[in-house]
DNA sequence: AGTGCCCACG
DNA sequence: TTCACACCATCAA
DNA sequence: GATGGTGTGTCTCGTGGGCACTGT
């Protein structure tokens, strides 16, 4: 029985016990790089009486920071205004009246809006209405009429909440609300140990970095390609070191990679080509070699392409450094079956093509990358949560933070056993830990579609050859070999696996794709690519 | 009155 | 709010 | 065929209420 149920009241004090959950471990981990804010946020809301905390989880889940006080109501807090004042009290919340005007107005309904500022002329739609009563009074008159008909507060903490959900969780793309989804039991996550003692950010300033980053990434997202030199010189000043840590070094990367695309958009061929130099990630080099071309510059150029191939950032890359404004060098050829494309719409033409190989007697299934991803993951499970330290944070992981990481196997191979020393057991280990773990949230396991049933039919189509085959491959690079995979699975009527590569008219071999394909074939797989005209 | 989006909620 | 992929336009040989 | 640009599906769920907006 799950703690929680959709539409049932949770536990009491269900919610106020997951914020203090957060603010307790981050505490526990961080006070000393805690700046005096963050330390008063967490003193404070541990020092709160349970209702007061409880309306506090409620204000800091709410998606908006600025909230109708009418809007609250929460039988498990009991006294609301009571606890209001105390969330007041300690600067928690502002209770007088603060806010942007138009923040403010969306607070209200257009209704409610027309009848606070009375004009005969108000009309047209939400915005335009908010825009134009902003043009008819001051912030400061908005203000005071609405709070006198429509009270608000201001969620203080919510700023500092959020630093506490970085350090909490490592990033910030999950939430608080990951308690309630795993309380649902919509998600399981698997019993991976975790070392409380360590710590993803080392000092405050790897914390306060890690803000700028997503600040700066945020600005170029935005920019786009409206980007000016002098907001380029402007960011590139704050990037232009390398960073200690790996994890930030790579987004540090990706962020010049964008910049410098979007240089190369607007002509600025020397900034992009800063940018890239700077760059640590791939495809930074593919880049400026693109550029030299374009500009002629054929000596740097090679210098380029020289660097690459001294020490190529991954597969790609040295294929392209190999290839690029060379005369052409044949490729490994790849069977071919070419079909007129459906006149009809179809909804795609993958699933067209499988529902063709079905009419023929076979079964096909459109899984893409899931299939070898899938595979690994289950085969390799224990490597995935053994405990490693630094691998796990949080309780709501689906992979390791090192997964993608060159050393992955190295840290692991001595308390783990190597699947692939004992090929003739992998089909039973795959089936035997997909029934046991079935379920359980896996960055690389799509149960929904993997069933077992599925499992078992594609198994049963592979020699033990293939499978390890095929696992040595996903080993090999799991960053490099995580996409590119083949679209179709097929087993024929003979219990013959094949992999087929659907391309529609105007679509063509990625790299990737064909280095999948390639690497297949070694493996002694039938693979073939199916174009339709 | 109907539709579709946003958001709180469990 | 990303990532992987398909689709489409353009250019050149 | 090479290259660049854009669109799509995907989300850790499902539901219900309130609201904006549109059309009659
Ligand atoms: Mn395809």
């Amino acid at each position: 029985m799950p703690l929680l149920v959709p539409n049932q009241a949770p536990p009491e004090g269900y919610y106020a016990q997951n914020l203090r959950a957060v603010v307790d471990t981050v505490c526990h981990q961080y006070a000393d790089l805690l700046t005096s804010d963050e330390t008063y946020f967490a003193n404070s809301a541990l020092a709160l009486s349970e209702p007061a905390l409880r309306l506090l989880a409620r204000l800091l889940s709410r998606t908006k920071t600025y909230i109708r006080l009418d809007s609250l109501s929460y039988a498990d807090v009991g006294d609301v205004s009571k606890a209001l004042h105390e969330l007041s009290e300690a600067d928690l919340i502002s209770l007088d009246a603060s806010g942007e005007a138009s923040e403010i107005l969306n607070l209200l309904t257009v209704t409610e809006l027309k009848a606070t500022f009375a004009h005969s002329d108000l009309k047209g739609r939400k915005s335009e209405l908010i825009e134009t009563i902003r043009a008819r009074h001051d912030d400061m008159t908005i203000r005071v009429r609405i709070s006198e008909r429509q009270p608000w507060l201001h969620v203080i903490a919510s700023q500092v909440f959020e630093v506490f959900c970085l350090l909490f969780f490592g990033n910030n793309m999950q939430k608080i609300e990951e308690f309630v989804i795993r309380d649902l039991g919509v998600t399981r996550f698997e019993a991976y140990e975790m070392d409380p003692a360590f710590r993803l950010f080392r000092d405050r300033r790897a914390i306060d970095r890690y803000q700028e980053l997503q600040g700066l990434a945020e600005t170029v997202e935005s920019l786009g390609k409206t980007v000016t030199a002098e907001d380029a010189e402007d960011i590139c000043r704050s990037l232009m070191t390398p960073e200690e840590d790996r994890v930030f070094e790579l987004r540090r990367s990706r962020i010049l990679n964008a910049l410098g695309r979007n240089l190369e958009r607007v002509n600025e061929h020397e900034l992009a080509l800063r940018c890239y130099r700077s760059s640590s990630a791939h495809p930074a080099r593919e880049r400026m070699m693109r550029i030299l071309k374009k500009d002629g510059r054929v000596e740097v150029l090679e210098e380029v392409r020289a660097e690459i191939l001294d020490g190529p950032r991954s597969y790609e890359e040295r294929q392209f450094a190999l290839r690029f404004a060379k005369p052409r060098t044949p490729q490994p050829t790849i069977e071919l079956r070419e079909s007129l494309a459906p006149t009809d719409e179809v909804a795609s033409i993958e699933n067209f093509a499988a529902q063709q190989l079905v009419d023929e007697g076979c079964q096909a299934w459109h899984l893409e990358n899931l299939l070898p991803n899938g595979l690994f993951g289950l085969a390799y499970w224990d490597w995935l949560y053994a405990s490693v330290r630094g691998s796990f944070v949080h309780p709501f992981q689906t992979a390791p933070l090192d997964l993608y990481w060159p050393e992955f196997f190295e840290v692991r191979q001595d308390t783990c056993e190597d699947p692939l020393a004992k090929p003739e057991e992998l089909k039973a280990r795959i089936l035997a830990i997909a029934d046991t773990k079935r379920g359980i949230s896996s960055q690389l396991v799509a149960w929904s579609v993997l069933s077992r049933s599925l499992l078992n039919t594609i198994l049963g189509a592979m020699k033990t050859e293939q499978i390890q085959g095929l696992l040595r491959i996903v080993t090999e690079d799991l960053r490099q070999f995580r996409a590119g995979f083949p679209d179709l699975t097929v087993v024929d009527q003979q219990g013959v696996i094949a992999f087929v590569e659907i391309k529609g008219p105007g679509d063509q071999l990625r790299p990737n794709q064909r280095l999948w394909i390639e690497r297949l074939m070694q493996a002694q797989f039938n693979v073939y690519v199916w174009r339709f005209r």
